[in-house]
DNA sequence: AAAACGTGGTA
DNA sequence: TTACCAAGTTT
């Protein structure tokens, strides 16, 4: 038995909603987790080409569980959230190795495995394999709780435990496919943030806050706070033939697993820091101008400097977590946005 | 519970 | 320029 809600919201699919975009053609499990997993805190017109060239480069789970973890990083890099990344392909490893390539048919198994969460996992249940399956995502949220009127913000529990609760009442047992997608889409184009478009909304006559007059109280916004400030310095560090040296990033915190310029203190004098680490002599070069770099739960001054050295990098000592990287020649490999833009700077 | 985790768009 | 935040999950 469908609601009233369910029912505006299918009609309204059927003349509205979005039925043409990349992973929904030839919907399959697996097409349908790399999109959710893109699209996590991330806008559809960002997602689609990175997911045109992901699933270009690989087409099954099996392939993708089969390829090095940095031409995986490679096709990320500019995307963000990189943990992402690396559960992607591990999660490929265990689907491909460990369940025969097939994705599980429950919520708790599809759960279980790495950067799958609660709403990712019903989604690809719902859009993928049609089964009944309760989705809470940023659009959802905001559409619940304009429309109970729902005060607070979600990152507490109890309004989050109360959206779930309000999400499952109004999720039809039918046509769940049509449905979740529907209400993410009316969230997307209608029922926005800043300014919804209320007089094209199929729910506005039984809506709560646009009852009041004041959907745009809803969902509560979350508690500011400031930024805690960081500054970094990041070398340049060039060969005569034009290739740079880049230092892998640990496997976990900011661009893990990536590939990025050298980072000393602020305060470190990166000759010595050449002589100290690469035994080589060097000469400074240009002295870029600072940036600063906004992360969702920092603030990033950088400072770049251009070094010089006179012999290849290619005759310098090289550590375990170090690489010549030529941009003429680039290699396949995840390097970070503000790296991508350095090295664009210097070539240029 | 709260913080960590990226980037680009928008106001 | 800065603040806010978008198809969340993990620790």
């Amino acid at each position: 038995m469908s609601s009233a809600f369910a029912r505006r919201m299918l009609a309204w699919f059927d003349d509205h909603g979005r039925k043409d975009l990349p992973w929904q053609r030839a919907a399959s499990p697996y097409r349908v987790w790399v999109s959710e997993i893109m699209l996590q805190q991330t806008q559809v017109g960002t997602v689609i080409p990175y997911y045109e060239r992901f699933m270009a480069r690989f087409p099954t789970v099996c392939e993708l569980a089969a390829a090095p973890l940095d031409e995986v990083l490679h096709h990320w890099s500019g995307l963000g959230y990189y943990a992402r990344a690396r559960n992607l392909h591990r999660t490929a490893r265990r689907v491909c190795e460990l369940l025969g390539g097939e994705f599980p048919d429950d919520l708790a198994t599809m759960q279980s495995l790495p950067g799958i969460g609660r709403s990712t996992a019903a989604a690809i249940l719902s859009l993928a394999k049609g089964r009944r399956a309760v989705i809470l995502d940023g659009n959802v949220k905001r559409v619940v709780a304009r429309y109970f009127a729902v005060a607070g913000w979600p990152g507490t529990t109890a309004v989050s435990n109360r959206l779930w609760a309000l999400a499952d009442s109004v999720t039809p047992p039918d046509r769940v496919a049509h449905y979740n997608q529907a209400i993410m889409d009316l969230g997307a184009t209608v029922c926005t943030r800043s300014r919804p478009s209320c007089g094209a909304c199929p729910l506005r006559n039984e809506c709560v806050s646009h009852g009041r007059g004041n959907p745009e109280a809803y969902p509560g916004r979350k508690p500011k706070k400031a930024l805690p400030e960081k500054a970094v310095r990041m070398l340049l560090v060039c060969d005569p033939e034009g290739a740079v040296l880049l230092e892998r990033r640990p496997p976990t915190g900011v661009w893990g697993g990536l590939w990025c310029l050298p980072e000393t203190a602020v305060d470190t004098d990166p000759l010595d820091w050449c002589l100290d680490q690469l035994a080589e002599a060097a000469v400074l070069g240009r002295r870029l101008p600072a940036r600063r770099h906004t992360f969702s739960h920092f603030h990033l001054d950088i400072e770049p400097i251009e070094i010089l050295l006179n012999r290849p990098g290619s005759a310098v000592m090289e550590a375990q977590s170090r690489l010549w990287y030529n941009p003429g020649t680039p290699r396949s490999v995840g390097l970070a946005a503000p790296v991508v833009r350095l090295l664009a700077e210097v070539a240029g």
